[in-house]
DNA sequence: CACACGCATGGGAGCGCTCCCACCAATTTG
DNA sequence: CAAATTGGTGGGAGCGCTCCCATGCGTGTG
């Protein structure tokens, strides 16, 4: 593979025997078949197929051979044909079933986007990023048809912790080959998730280390499986230390700044507030600092607080919000590789896999003593 | 790889009549094709294959049987064979030649992305969404290759205004059908795109009719076509007015709001400050008010400010910015339609369309008497 | 020295569609 | 009333690959 190829064949390409003088640039929709190549070469079809295909069973000579007519000639094998002979299109598609706006606004969806589709690059797969055009209130039944039912696609990555969502319903019911970033309560449908409800349990706990007994949690939407499992975690935290679960501690909000700043300041204001609050994301935990840095409250003196997500929000508050790193990258990896071994073997078993999380420790848990250096984002 | 072949074809042909009852969901990999659905409903597969395709020369009955067969069995034609036979994919791509960070982040891509999915969509294609996996640092050779070589794609809208870009020319020279959002200094490659230099003449303008003699501007990169023609109109509507154009009075600066601050407070430190400042862009008028008012300046009375985009920043800023607003959803629209054209007729010369812009009078420049009502993003 | 056994290669039969052309009524036309 | 036209349908030949099987050759074994 010598990387001077683009000249190659629009200047030079002298010494070719059998290749016409290529001083126009093919158009590309000029087709240049196989066969074509197979009679340029001197072979057949087959052994230019086994050229294209890193097949072993090439001499050594032929295969240089065949693979300087292919450079000279600019060919590229037909995707089309390749996927109908094959039953590989070579494309895996990733759905995250929001709209665009959200999607593109939400690191999370960001740094799995950018993780799926790097590591699909690795693969040699194209990544085919399915939209959701929310303005034709597509169905879910509509977008399966028009994806999947063609069989476009060789396998899907769906990124959603939706408690109900049509289409992964839709993908398991069909068998289609697919992976969920997240996980589905109900579905045997492989997955790849961080465990959060133990992650929450941890991170509830170091609070309790520090000596809490009122600990109060502001928790993402009830809809998601990754809230309620966080909130399971934190529970199970308390029950585990004896101590009770009082619903007041407790409260709902959005995964946004906004309404957990709301949220902590209902929780500050009830008759014996909690000394602890651990948010279901940095970004909430983040609401939850300014909430109290508004009732005068130090952090962590008088109320020490917790996150979730391992975001630089959390790192750049003041105080350095400790939170539970997730590992993002590794998350969309490996959906991809996951992904993979089900449309290698779509009758196995469905795989789920959690991937470890780590307490990142800060001041604003009463850790004040936190490593100097900055480690955010370092993922797998 | 072993038998993963079913042996639905081997244990022969049943001539079950019509309809076998569908009571487990057909697994997505069972294949289905056509000739079975004429089999089914026992008419061939060329009338199958135009009722499908909403050929109308079926008659209503048969149409109807095929199409209940169809919904009946979950059928969908396989989009391989489809491809090969016809020549079309029915995907279209969509190239931001960029890190996948900046794309993310950036309102204009957000929005463009947006209009190209529902446009996409409207037309009934599927869109697939380029990304650069920038790590593995691929060259566009490499990319091109591997998407547009394989003919896995109809064609293809870039949004670039990169004066420099290696797959845009890539695309040109091998004549594959393709549309740039945004323009190209040489090729004469199609493209939609907004007319910056007339725009920003306008504006500029604008500014004069307020009286100003000594209009600053803060442009964008130099790489960028559409930075490089604002500045164009900048100085053309200097020119006009018979006006003397100092270079003291000209910052670059990226787009974003920061360095377009500190340029604003170089511009304002000169021995002769502006009156006015144009921005190439609102996040950098933004950038511009903030310089402003650090130095005490009042906006407009001491320093009138003009933006570029239309966006929500320079609406809520205060004062309002005046601003260009530019169509982006439109221009995303047209882009998916010339696209489209360029596809049904490779061969017919390259279209350039320039969208129209409209100057959003605010507080910003002077004119206190602003329409009442926000009218922000109504493109047309 | 006949035989089996790799190994490199060629040939043929699909994969599941589309599209052109042929065909056959049932009309319309000269 | 024969000929031409029309609308509906079927058949066959691809589209450009992959994959199985057959073939020819050189080398190792009894």
């Amino acid at each position: 593979m010598t990387s001077d190829r683009d000249d190659h064949n629009l200047n030079g390409a002298q010494e070719s025997d059998a290749a016409k003088p290529a001083s126009t640039p093919r158009r590309s929709h000029e087709r240049l078949s196989l066969e074509e190549i197979a009679r340029l070469s001197g072979v057949s079809r087959s052994t230019v197929s086994r050229v294209i295909n890193d097949d072993a069973r090439v001499s050594d000579a032929v295969r240089a051979r065949v693979q300087r007519i292919i450079a000279e000639q600019n060919y590229f094998p037909n995707a089309a044909a390749r996927s109908l002979a094959s039953r590989r299109t070579g494309i895996i598609g990733l759905l995250i079933p929001r709209a665009i706006e959200w999607v593109f606004g939400d690191r999370f969806f960001q740094l799995i986007i950018k993780s799926i589709a790097t590591t699909a690059n690795r693969t040699e797969q194209q990544l085919m990023l399915l939209l959701e055009s929310s303005e034709s209130g597509e169905s879910a039944q509509r977008l399966f048809n028009r994806v999947i039912g063609g069989r476009h696609l060789d396998g899907i990555v769906v990124v959603s912790s939706e408690i109900d969502e049509p289409l992964v319903e839709l993908l398991d019911r069909y068998h289609f080959p697919s992976v969920l970033v997240g996980r589905h309560p109900t579905l045997e449908m492989s997955f790849v998730d961080v465990d959060n409800q133990h992650a929450a349990r941890l991170a509830v706990e170091h609070l309790l280390s520090h000596g809490h007994r009122r600990i109060g949690m502001i928790g993402g939407p009830d809809n998601l499986i990754a809230a309620i499992d966080r909130r399971a975690g934190y529970m199970q935290a308390l029950s585990a230390a004896r101590l009770p679960v009082d619903p007041q501690l407790y409260r709902a909000a959005g995964f946004d700044q906004l309404q957990a700043k709301q949220a902590a300041h209902e929780l500050l204001a009830i008759e014996e507030p909690p000394t602890a609050i651990f948010a279901a994301s940095d970004a909430m935990a983040v609401g939850a600092l300014e909430a109290a840095q508004e009732r005068g409250l130090r952090v962590p003196d008088d109320l020490a607080l917790f996150g979730f997500d391992g975001s630089e929000v959390a790192a750049a508050a003041n105080p350095p919000i400790s939170t539970v790193l997730q590992p993002i990258p590794g998350l969309g990896q490996e959906g991809v590789v996951m992904l993979n071994q089900r449309i290698d073997a779509p009758d196995a078993p469905p795989m789920h896999r959690f991937l470890p999380t780590e307490l990142l420790l800060r001041a604003s848990c009463g850790c004040t003593n936190a490593a100097p250096a900055n480690q955010e984002g370092v993922g797998g």
